[in-house]
DNA sequence: TACATTTGCTTAACACTGTTAAATAAATTA
DNA sequence: TAATTTATTTAACAGTGTTAAGCAAATGTA
């Protein structure tokens, strides 16, 4: 039956309406004055409908989680694909993980606010590991000379990102600073950081 | 009268309780789970109460986080005068830093999570501004053969602070890395930093 | 076509949140 | 002792996430 399929597809359209009703609201209004209420408005329905989609508010914030850890992937992919040399890859990954961070600053804070629990969103949500793999897959292949263990190529790793989300942090917290201070100040550091790696 | 004084020491007394209520609820079941109800059932009183000694659940956080700046900045200072050289000392105020970010997190996480505004922060909140102060004076001191730009110590200010607060952020989150992993790439980011200052 | 069943959706409700106003009990003052 | 002030609670409002019950429309079956 056809019909069955255009049920299905409007089904989906619901889902995907409620989601870019939750994310529309956080740009709107901030990730605090979410509601399943005010979703349901958004989508012309009343608050017990979502549940037929979603399971409860953490399963919509999951899943745009998800959704904003695609998009990154997709975008430190596309950056590294523009480049040959692994410093310059690595520098622009990293950048492009910047650029993400205020293109959906809604999205990054669900994905990195201080209230997430890295270990068990990565235990729920296997997406949330593949930056990390991107990035440590060049550091190794910077480091090969030396023959890194896990735990170097992991404290480095650690060391990109430290300076990179407290960038972030600091920028989507106190949006004054100039936006070439904040490049000069990211740029200088990834550089020091990788010329690191090599020696 | 002597009595009005007791009565004042009580009040005052009361006011403390609700602070510590509050700050014990944060430590044993995070902020989120606080409510003026539970505070109100930890001193033995009804919810309405609290009102009578802040205005709103917002002013008792931002008398903790007051509270929080209020210790950051003695433990700061307090690393500052042990030692001499201004080089050993700006390493020691970001260890002072680092160590009260996790002996005291829940205060750390009102002070710097990501929800926090901190223009608004420092406008209703002076002492918020100190720490920035103290460091910022020691970079000043450091870059004095410079004659740096109030805009360039402002840049390193940052610079410091994203890589402190990227990797304390990072072991709230994640605290499966290990301590001696942190306290080398801490270190070993400090004196990169503080190198830079005096070339 | 007539009846039965499933589906889509809403209303009502529960337990919780912050907050305020009214009611009441206790202490103090006159 | 009576009046007044102070301390504290109860009740309520509007909001939150979530669930269960009800209803109405669409669908399947005889």
């Amino acid at each position: 039956m056809a019909s069955k399929d255009r049920i299905l597809r409007l089904k989906e359209e619901t889902r995907i309406n409620i989601l870019d009703a939750a994310l529309t609201i956080a740009k709107e209004e901030g990730w605090p004055a979410l509601s399943m209420r005010k979703i349901a408005d958004k989508i012309e329905y009343t608050a017990p409908i979502i549940y037929e989609y979603f399971s409860n508010k953490d399963a919509i914030l999951l899943e745009l989680t998800r959704k904003g850890f695609l998009i990154l992937a997709r975008e430190m992919k596309a950056a590294r694909e523009k480049l040959e040399q692994p410093e310059q890859q690595l520098e622009a990954m990293w950048l492009a993980y910047w650029n993400f961070a205020f293109a959906q600053k809604e999205l990054y804070q669900i994905m990195f606010g201080v209230e997430v629990n890295c270990c068990e969103l990565c235990a729920i949500l296997p997406e949330a590991e593949v930056p990390s793999i991107l990035i440590g897959e060049l550091i190794e292949q910077l480091m090969a000379p030396h023959k890194p263990t896990e735990d170097e190529v992991c404290t480095k790793y650690y060391t990109f990102w430290s300076v990179v989300h407290g960038l972030v942090s600091i920028n989507i917290v106190r949006p004054a600073t100039s936006d070439e201070i904040n490049r000069e100040v990211l740029r200088t550091t990834l550089t020091a950081i990788i010329r690191s790696l090599k020696q």
